[in-house]
This record gives structure tokens, sequence and C-alpha cells, in this order.
DNA sequence: CATGAATGAGTATTCATTCAT
DNA sequence: AATGAATGAATACTCATTCAT
């Protein structure tokens, strides 16, 4: 496998290379581009700007990306990443659909907070980002929101949920994750996400659990 | 009641024909500006097709506002006044905390409803509100929590609701009326506004009235 | 002549009504538009704020006016008809040509002075005027230099004078008289008009007057 | 001195060049909007238009300007900067006051001559530049006024000058140098820079040196 | 005659994208 | 690959002029 092995082996080494210089320009220009959206959304941050804030030309990032929709479909892209990474990781192996879906929505909710940016731009910019793009976000969505309404499917089967219509109940979840990005500027002076987070779920629990199964689950949450 | 009676009364009829005229111009405008708003977004709509769309000449718009944010403003202020007359209204003369708190999420959602292109603008213009507009819009959902937030502290004194954080919990209300508008791609399909308000009252009667009167309330909600 | 002799002097009476109807509004508009094209300049100049100056509606102003530009040129005649009419009664009967150039240049320096503002106007709004309007201003200087250039010709003849061009020499005595308007910001601070005018007038007659007959002009000048 | 040489030396070429192509654009841009100016006056220039006349982009304009204003900024610099260095050059080392008055004006109408266009801008667009410009331009004449007015002192002092109000003697020669710009319409047809020159040097030797020297200084004037 | 609301052609400036070096 | 100067289409806003009342 060294240098010399064959033109082949070096063709490898050399795509590598690439492949790598690819990755780290792509996270230059995600992470200038995350702080300018925050804070000038998408219209007013220039590409001038972000090539300055990353430190690379205006050319340069052209050579990355094609357009500047690209650029927010990045920033985007790498929450909704996460979503289907953390969500599902977080939910895996527990048996218990209450605990499963409260570990999601905790899930769910780190996530948001750790791209509050991003999760804001999903809402705010749904203008700037084309019809596929703008698909492909929402068949995302429903498939997150699939995690939660399986858990509650399961829960009403086996009686530890009270009887609910699982599309709503999943997608507000889901709105209440959001919530915190999209309200940050209230309920940040109120809670930090653990709390908030907890006082959701304590909400959540109440309502979707059935009133007999409720004390077994006050751990879950902050009012318990 | 002739011209000639009095110079005076001359005058007060043309300031009233000028009010009048100023109303139905800006009406004009708040239709066109609502629906190109709603299909493009702010920063696409064109003066020059929201002209065309209101069937006036731009000129004409500049006439009766100073800038093209001031055409975002206007629809935003639409809701903004809705949310502050049918609310209370709705809510007024309703002794019983849970009564209460449910005819004002109705009413709420009923106006979302109603403005479902504004409400969901307020979420995604925001960038091109200026810092006075924003923050006088953040002020007024303030507001509009407080109503929430009264009932529920008051339901918490007469121990029908069970104890919550006031503040998230009102703040969830307002949300789950604007998710609305803002999940209407997902919603519409399973269903109409009135049967998500019962969904959601179900919900969060649930969710908030203490265990014991929740069998009162059953006629709030879809699923009782 | 009385009213019901007959229709023609009826309409002869309705005829003058008018022609000082139209007299009364120019004079208005004149007023009006002598102030804001001072502050202003043509350009920056609304036919709106001229209408609120002048206490009419825009409307009524194109009743007396066809374009923005015959409003410059009501102002620019104003001061051509001055000139016309005060050099050359200032300079009528005086026989001594010394004596008579200093009296035209003297009323010159005065009616620049009480038209200011159109005296600039005529070298700041060239590029707004028609090429027309343009060229009769033209054609009415040359006029106006004539009057000088007469004096200075009979002077020489007569030996009063010393050689000069009297092309040159007209030509800069209508520039040292505009030269109180164009470097008024300059001089105002030095002199009032009169003292202006001598100043000049000093400098003219020994310039121009032969040397033996200089000290008989020293009543003309400041520092005699 | 190859470019490995330092990369110090290569930064400074980078610079070099950078500079070298700042003042070819800013010329190009002086050379059009000077023809387009005298032609059109500042309202009426096109930016398009001056693009088009400088052969290069509109926005390649609007990197070397910030506003419309620069343009006409960069034209009146221009002939203010030549007074500045050419009056001084030319009366520099001349012990003569006399002498040296002359040959100032002589160089300041040839200055004048030279950049004729912007002499006239100078009068006509005082209203499109802001006062800051303005108020640099008038204490720029000031300050060349004060060349001549320091000549006069001296020589009034040594009794070479008849007594003057130097303040509009100096600011009377700048009048007549600008008067070739703003009377060329009639002069051209007369004389020549040169001849013009003369002509007025003669005038204002005959009205400002004293009597007994004249006849010195007749080499400076066309009709000694 | 007087009014002033309506008109819409006209224009400085911006900024995503390209491409020669 | 990286650069950044050049490009030019795109667009909010103005204001002289008109004309129905």
């Amino acid at each position: 496998m060294s240098q010399s092995d064959s033109p082949n082996g070096n063709l490898e080494g050399i795509e590598a290379v690439r492949a790598a210089r690819i990755e780290w320009r792509l996270g230059q220009i995600l992470t200038a581009a995350t702080k300018l959206l925050s804070q000038q959304g998408f219209q007013k941050m220039l590409i001038t700007d972000l090539a300055k804030e990353a430190g690379v030309s205006v050319g340069t990032i052209y050579q990355y990306v094609n357009t500047k929709e690209d650029i927010l479909l990045l920033v985007v892209n790498d929450i909704i990443e996460s979503y289907r990474h953390e969500v599902p990781a977080a939910m895996e192996g527990i048996e218990d659909p209450v605990e499963r879906l409260a570990a999601g929505f905790r899930a769910y909710c780190m996530v948001v907070d750790a791209h509050r940016t991003a999760a804001l731009l999903a809402y705010q910019e749904t203008k700037s980002i084309s019809r596929e793009g703008r698909e492909r976000l929402m068949q995302l969505e429903v498939e997150t929101n699939s995690y939660f309404s399986d858990c509650i499917k399961d829960g009403m089967r086996s009686g530890k949920f009270a009887p609910v219509e699982p599309a709503v109940a999943s997608a507000t979840l889901t709105m209440l994750a959001h919530m915190w990005a999209l309200k940050h500027w209230y309920l940040n002076s109120l809670f930090d996400v653990k709390e908030y987070i907890n006082s959701q779920l304590s909400f959540i629990i109440r309502a979707l659990v059935a009133t007999e199964h409720q004390k077994s689950y006050s751990h879950l949450s902050a009012f318990g």
C-alpha cells in the first residue's frame, strides 16, 4: 500500500487528501456561515463577509459550493444529520415506551440547543430554500416524528399511554423541542435547557401517560 | 346639513373622506401583500408586482407607506390586533379558569387560522423587521401569554390545575396555537382547525388540570 | 366703456381680470421659487414644496407654467429684465463716459445685489436650462456688455480712457458685478454692497481711465 | 530580486500593483466623467453612461468610488490640486512682487484653461456637492487668494503697488482667472488664452501698480 | 379655476457569481 | 487550488406631470 505499490494506490492517496481538504474547507465555511447567519440572516449575509469570516477568498468558497443557497443547506443539513443520529441513538435499547419517548425528546432538545441557529434558520429561511430542499426537510421531520409516534402507539397498545392521536402528539413533541430555539428570547431568561426539558417532560407525561402509571415516571420530570 | 351649513362641517367631511380612502388603499395593499408574501416571502415580493396585484401604481403604494418594510408590518400588525381583540373578548366573563383558558386558546387558534400567512411571516421574516418592530412583536406576545398565565395561576390557587410552571405552560399554549400555522403543511392533511383545537385542548387539559377534575372538562376536547 | 356698453367691453374687463390674476399668481410662484432655489438649487426644489411655500396647489402652479424649467426661467428673467431696465436708465443722460460707465456699473451691481439668488442661478443652473433659454441669456448679456463697451469706445476716442480692448474690458465689468453674487460667501464678511462697488470702481477707474484724468474721478471710488 | 527573495518584497509588489491599478481606474473614470459632465452636467450624467464611456462596468466604477458625488469630487479635486501645485511653483523665487503676482496669475489662468470643464463645474455643481466638500473648496480658494494678497501687501509696503484693498484685489484676480472658463463662450471667439492673459494683466497692472512704476512692467502685458 | 391623488418612467447602488492569473 | 477584480442584472423609491372632481 506504499505510494509506489501501484498507480492505483497513489490515486487513492490523492483522493483521500482531496476528500480531507473538502471536509476541512466545508467545515470552515459551515462555522463562519453559522455565525453570520445567526447574526444577520441569510439575505444580509454577504459572500464577501463570509469569505472574510472564514479566512478564505470568495473564489475558494465557490470551489466548494455552487450557490449561496448551498451554504444555507450546509448549515441546515448539519442539524438534520444530528437529529437522525442522536435521537435514534438515545432511544435505542430502551424497552419502556415512556422512558424511550422521554429519552428521544431529551436528545432532540439537546440537539436543538447545540444548533440553535440552525434550528431557527429552518423556520426563518424556508423561502430562501428551493422546493427540493424544502421537501427534503419536511420529509426528514416526518421521519423523526415517526420515532415518537411509534413509541406512542406502542405505549397505547400496552395501556401505559392514554388514548391520544399519535400524529398530533408526536408533531407536538417535535414542536416543543423546536420551541426552545423559537422562543429562546423568552425562555432563556427563565430556564436553562435541562430545566426546560424537565418542565416540558412533566407536561408531556401528564398529557400522555395513563393516570395510573404517571407516578412511576416522576423521576423523568422536574416537579415529580 | 347642506354644504353651506358650516365650513367646519365641510372640513370634517373632507377629512372623513380622506380617512376612508386611506383605509381603503391600505386594505388593498394589505390584501395583495398577504397573497404575495405567502407565495414568495418578503425579499422576493417586488413592489412592482405588489402594485400590479393590488391594481394600483407603484407611486400610489408609496403614498400610503414609507418603505417596503412598512408593508410587512401592515400584515403582521393585522394579526396582532386580532389577537389583542379576539382573545380577551373570548375569555371575558368566564369564571372557571379551565373554561376560560380553553376559550382563550380556541380563540387564539381561530385567529391563527384566519391569518395563517401572517402568523407564519412573524416567524419567517423576523430578520426583515427593524429592531423596534421586532421588540414590539415580542412585547405583544408576552402580553398575550399573560392572559394564559393568569388563568393558570388562578386555577392553581383553586386547586383545579396541577402545579406547573405558569411561564412555560402559557408560552407552550401560544406555541401550540402558532403550530397550526407553522406545521400546517403536515397537519392540514390530517385535521381541520376545529379537530386540531379539540385534539390540542385534550392534550392541554390532561397536562394541566388536576386529575380529579379532568372528567368535568371532557366536553372541551375531542376524545372525551 | 361701462360693462353694458358692448359685449366687447365686457370681454375686455374679463381679460383684464384674467391678466391681473396671472400676474398675481406668477408673483406668488416667483417669490416662493426664489426662496427655495436659493436654499436648495433647482434639482432639489420639489414642485410639492414650491406649492406649499407659495400657498397654492400643485395643479395651480401648472396652470401658470408648463414645466419646472419655466419656473427657473421666471426667476432668471426677472433679473434680466431688471438689468435691461435699470442699467440704461442709470446711464441715460450722462455725458461724461467715465461717469456714465460708473453709473452703469453701480446700477448693475445694485441689481445683482437685489437679486443675488437669481444671479447665482444663472451660473449654477445652466445645465437645467434648455438650449434656447441659454442662448437668450447669453444674447442679453452681450447686449448689456455693449452698453459698457460703447462708453469705453467713446472714452477712448476722447482720450479719457487708456487704450484697452473694449470687449474684454466690458465683459470684465459685467463679471465684476456678478462677482458680488458669485463670491458673496467671501465678500460678505468684508464689505457691504456700497463698499464693494466703490472698491471695484476704484480698481476699474485706475485700470481704464487715462492717468492724467484719474484724479478728476476720485469722487467715484472708495479710496479717492 | 527574484520572487523568492523575500515574502516582504512580494507583498510590496502586490501592493504596488494594486495602487497602480487604482490610479489607472480612477484615471479612466476621471476622463470619462470630465467629458460627460461638461456635456450634460452632474444630474443628467448617468452612471450607466459613464461606465460605457469609461469602457468598464457599473460595478467596477463602484469598486473605486462610493457614491456618484465622489466622481464629481474626483474631477474638482483634480483642478484644485493643479492650482495648489502650479501657482506656488510659478511664483517661487521671484523677488519682485509685480512680477511674482503676474507669474501667479498667468499660471492660474493656464490651469483654468487646461481644466476648463472642471473649473466650470466648481461653479455649476455647488448644490450637488455635500457641505463638507463645499467648505473644502471655499477653504482652498481662500488659500490661493492668500498667495495673491501676500504679493499685493508686499508691493504696497515697497511702494510699487497703489494702495488698494488686498482682499478684494486678490479675490478679483482669482475671479478674472475663472472668468476664462465662465465666459469662454464669449471670449473664445475673440482671443486665445495667452492673449486673454496679457489683456487682463495689462488691466491688472494699470489698476494695481503705482503710476510711476507702471512703465517698468509693460513687458508683462499685451498693450504695453 | 383650483385641487391633490394617482401615475410610472427613471436611476443609483448592491452583490452573487465568474474567470483570468 | 486559490485568488479577488470585474461583471451587470436586479430593484426600491422619487417626483414632475396629469386630470377627474
